[in-house]
DNA sequence: CATGAAATAGACACTAATGTACACTACGGT
DNA sequence: ACCGTAGTGTACATTAGTGTCTATTTCATG
């Protein structure tokens, strides 16, 4: 028989414990190091309590994939579906997601890539993750009137440049992360954003550039 | 007592054979399923001769950590300095990376960076290793005079795009691949590959277009 | 306060891995 | 021919993990 909600009763442990702490160890050291007994430790219970919440290890393996199946491509796909008047504005709805573990958990999407290392089944769960996401990103760029081709390699640059910060588990300041924003959206769209569309996107990230912008002032050269 | 250089005997094992096979389940499944037992049944050896070229586990990974150290840097490295007249040129050079495995393994890269989930001295390498590569492609931008502001994001996007495509373990056909480069140049560079550069390219890597190239027809709208 | 379900723990059996000790075999040089 | 060294195999001790069965504790409720 498996376990009702929880109440909050007093149990030290739930369903729900086990689950977080699976997601820490996940976070931090990958797949391999999601074992029962450190998450016993951990919790400071009897490793085989778990065995009343879940019918064995794979079980929790597959309550992990779950969550992550909802949360992050949902995420992106809502944001890329979000209202804006220019291209600009678009991509910068979709840093959003950068920006916001709400909208897009970066470590957990890493986390799985490396899992699928191990798994085909994760490994086939990412690939649909992966199509999904481009497709809207792609969606987007045709949406403000890009070509077939250029919407479609638009779309994988803007997501690959993102898996890559990901891959490479960026530590940017946000200061250094939104003075280079401006030169991410010319790279992406072609064109540089305006600056109230600038300004409208640090206000929703509760950031204030220390100098004003000019325009032109932030990317150099012929673009 | 180490071993010798193996001048072909007729042992069945040596050093380099249990290296091999090390790099061979690091690439398929990750660090953690480099052990000792999985590889002596795959070259069909007693478990313990390897007691004989390693002192232990933590010997064997670190040999594969100096493999990789040598390799991936250095062919991107010398990529970024190669001769170049303009910048779509250069960023040519730099594609040959992603399309010859004797510059850049892209698989070995991603199974470093899930390694370093787990290890701090992995870790380390890899940050190591990000800087000088984005170094070099930020000095490549520089050179062909863009302003260091732009030249180092514009580094960036190229090379966690490349990180991006090998943490989605991308697998296209070469034809695909070879479409979609003259849009990536120009989201890259800021303007559009001549058709000569891009023959040079396609020359490099055998191979010929279905169709000639006409200008202007592969990238669409207000570029 | 007694009862039963929800949750926990302990004892046990098993497996896969590491590493050590030591005996053995094949080869090459003198 | 024979001896030392390079390389292999067998046997054993140990550790960390999984999962099962059973006994026990805790709590909510009548």
């Amino acid at each position: 028989m498996q376990p009702a909600d929880n109440h909050d009763t007093k149990w030290r442990g739930s369903r729900d414990a086990w689950l977080d702490a699976a997601f820490e160890l996940l976070l931090e050291s990958g797949v391999d190091s999601v074992k029962i007994l450190p998450l016993a430790k951990r919790l400071n219970v009897s490793r085989t309590s778990f065995y009343w919440f879940f019918k064995d290890r794979e079980a929790l393996l597959s309550a992990l994939i779950e969550r992550w199946r909802e949360k992050n491509t949902q995420g992106l796909v809502r944001q890329t579906e979000a209202y804006a008047e220019s291209i600009a504005e678009a991509i910068l709805n979709v840093f959003d997601c950068w920006l916001d573990p709400g909208l897009f958990d970066s470590q957990l999407e890493f986390a799985m890539r490396s899992w699928a290392l191990q798994s085909v089944e994760v490994s086939r769960e990412i690939d649909a993750a992966d199509e999904t996401r481009i497709e809207a990103l792609t969606r987007m760029f045709v949406h403000h009137e890009y070509e077939t081709l250029a919407a479609n390699v638009r779309a994988r640059t803007i997501y690959l440049t993102q898996i890559g910060y990901i891959s490479m588990k960026t530590q940017e300041a946000l200061e250094v992360r939104m003075r280079r924003i401006p030169a991410y959206v010319e790279i992406f769209t072609g064109r540089a954003p305006q600056p109230r569309e600038l300004k409208r996107f640090h206000a929703r990230h509760g950031y204030e550039p220390e100098g004003d912008i000019q325009e032109g002032e932030i990317i150099g050269k012929e673009m």
